[in-house]
DNA sequence: CTGTTAGCGCTTTCAT
DNA sequence: ATGAAAGCGCTAACAG
């Protein structure tokens, strides 16, 4: 009596089995009490969870899962790690996530589409509930195999091209243009315009931009400086661009990221704001206290996660969705980059 | 024939049986091919290959396990996650990791050693096959529930106190040796040490700092200022102490993340390096392009990562270990930030 | 070499 | 209310 059964390999432990024996019970109504719902005498209750708790038993997951139960994890997959953007997104998740005692199966893709369906195929295969994705691009093949998978899931930071999927991602175009709307009511001479990682969200915010800008405004623009290191070879691009110019110049650089870059490499050589003038986006946290804090659009990013997570569990528990696509309001943050 | 077993419930797909029935073969031999090293007649094998092709099969990763197969998932957490130093060791863990064909499941404690202890219980009961973790402390009750778990793991930027467990880890000591060195051949009147979060290594880096300072010197010291934004709070007290002081002064920050905060701050009102040096730790990406590039100590964060990754794979595969305590060599970095 | 069979730990009918 | 038994998909003896 009594002796644990013996174990093949590895470290395996008690199980539904022996807290039955123990309990002078059968597996079935241990896995009654385990999972709640199901009606079972008080008193059998209670004597198997006093066992259960004696014994520290903690159900397998595996098995649990074999027989079909949902395995509570979440995959989350990222462009990049080391970025204050998507750091603060994921922490927006994990705030709802851990709510909800899911855990999250996280990875990043670095830009890279590849990586990207590598990943997402490994979180099929471990049967994740669901995804949050930020996709390297509106239509990114990860979608299509999430879909195709037909596993719940949320595009984060970024509209996919195919209306039925999920989104939560900010109003770029429109932060653009608030960006756009605050010069018009400025006076410079020159505007320059920096691109960050040449991705979806990048493209609205200087089409937002571009859109609104009043003509009258020399207009140069540079495409596709994805870090904050490429944004410092632009320091003398940007000096020899104020020189030309009679008065002071404005640049509009798409993402926070960069622009800090950019306002570090060139503090050295103009006045900010008083010859050149930086706007960024995003406002991540440097941005507040970076050498001279950065005019910036804010979209507040923790939500973006948050709410990201909370439409994938309503996704997930079939809960009537009242929207599933969210768009994220920008505000304009003026700081002292800008004059 | 070829009807597909009807499911009970949820999306599952195809089968090994389905496979060997399509194969006209037995499970058993599928499975010998899906795990290579079994002798298979090359013909079966070529046909049953060519079924699981055509299919697109891809084996249960939930019903492997269950039959005693590792689960092929590193549990990873780190005590931070926009900190540009964790990003870069999870960078490094990362690409070993998937190098060997792993995936890892991420988390970060917040440096709440509760929060650090609930992960680690996810993750056991995740059946990772491995942990790395950066202990909030050298003796976190999560190193003594791993170990207790048999569980391989390896501490990462921390050196626990049980010299059982195998850690990556600074020489922090060192670190600090280095930076006193560094300073006692130059002539400053007054140091103050600022210490970052009250964890191992900070203390570490201070007291060899202190250790090996040349005793003239007027020393302040400042501890558990754990944040950037802390840091710029102590603009003023530090200014203060350069005013009083007749010569120039220098501050130790020990960690770069803080240090960029404090240099950022004290930028309006002191001239760095002529008023006021800094001297960080850690060597983050920003360290070098911060406003006036930071005099530091380098210890080759994203190698962390990786070594201790290495560690744990070769722990994982029982190969032999050469050495389980891994202290990574510092280096000092002597940018613009000091005279 | 190949097939049969007995689990892995848990959930869930289906009787009782 | 409870128990027996049949899977879930896969691996690993054990026989042929």
């Amino acid at each position: 009596m009594g002796v644990m059964k013996q174990e093949r390999r590895g470290s395996s432990s008690i199980t539904i089995a022996d807290i039955a024996r123990l309990a002078n019970t059968s597996k079935a109504t241990v896995s009654r009490v385990l999972n709640g719902n199901m009606k079972v005498r008080p008193e059998m209750r209670e004597r198997i969870v006093s066992v259960i708790e004696e014994y520290g038993f903690t159900p397998n997951r595996y098995a649990r899962c074999l027989a079909g139960v949902p395995t509570h994890m979440i995959g989350v997959v990222v462009s990049e790690l080391a970025n204050f953007f998507f750091t603060e997104v994921v922490e927006g998740i994990d705030s709802v996530l851990s709510q909800h005692d899911y855990s999250m199966l996280m990875s990043f893709s670095n830009w890279d589409a590849e990586k990207e369906l590598r990943i997402v195929n490994m979180l099929i295969k471990n049967h994740v509930d669901g995804v949050i994705l930020s996709a390297t691009a509106p239509n990114s093949p990860a979608i299509a195999v999430l879909k195709a998978a037909s596993i719940p899931f949320v595009v984060v930071n970024c509209i996919p091209d195919d209306p039925e999927v999920p989104y939560v991602c900010g109003d770029n175009y429109e932060g653009g243009r608030l960006v756009a709307e605050y010069l018009n009511g400025q006076d410079y001479g020159k505007v320059l315009v920096v691109t960050g990682f040449d991705d979806q969200p990048m493209k609205l915010r200087c089409q937002g931009f571009l859109d609104h800008l009043r003509v009258s405004y020399d207009i140069r623009h540079y495409e596709n400086v994805p870090t904050a290191e490429e944004g410092r070879r632009f320091a003398d691009t940007i000096v020899e661009e104020q020189r030309q110019n009679r008065g002071p110049v404005v640049v509009f650089v798409s993402n926070d990221n960069v622009a800090i870059g950019v306002e570090n490499s060139i503090a050295k050589d103009v006045r900010i704001p008083e010859d050149v003038s930086i706007v960024g986006y995003d406002d991540i946290l440097p941005a507040s206290f970076c050498k001279v804090p950065l005019t910036t659009v804010s979209q507040d990013i923790f939500h973006m996660g948050s709410f990201a997570a909370e439409l994938l569990v309503d996704l997930i528990s079939r809960v009537e969705i009242e929207k599933q696509h969210i768009l994220i309001a920008p505000k304009l943050v003026i700081r002292e980059s800008t004059r």
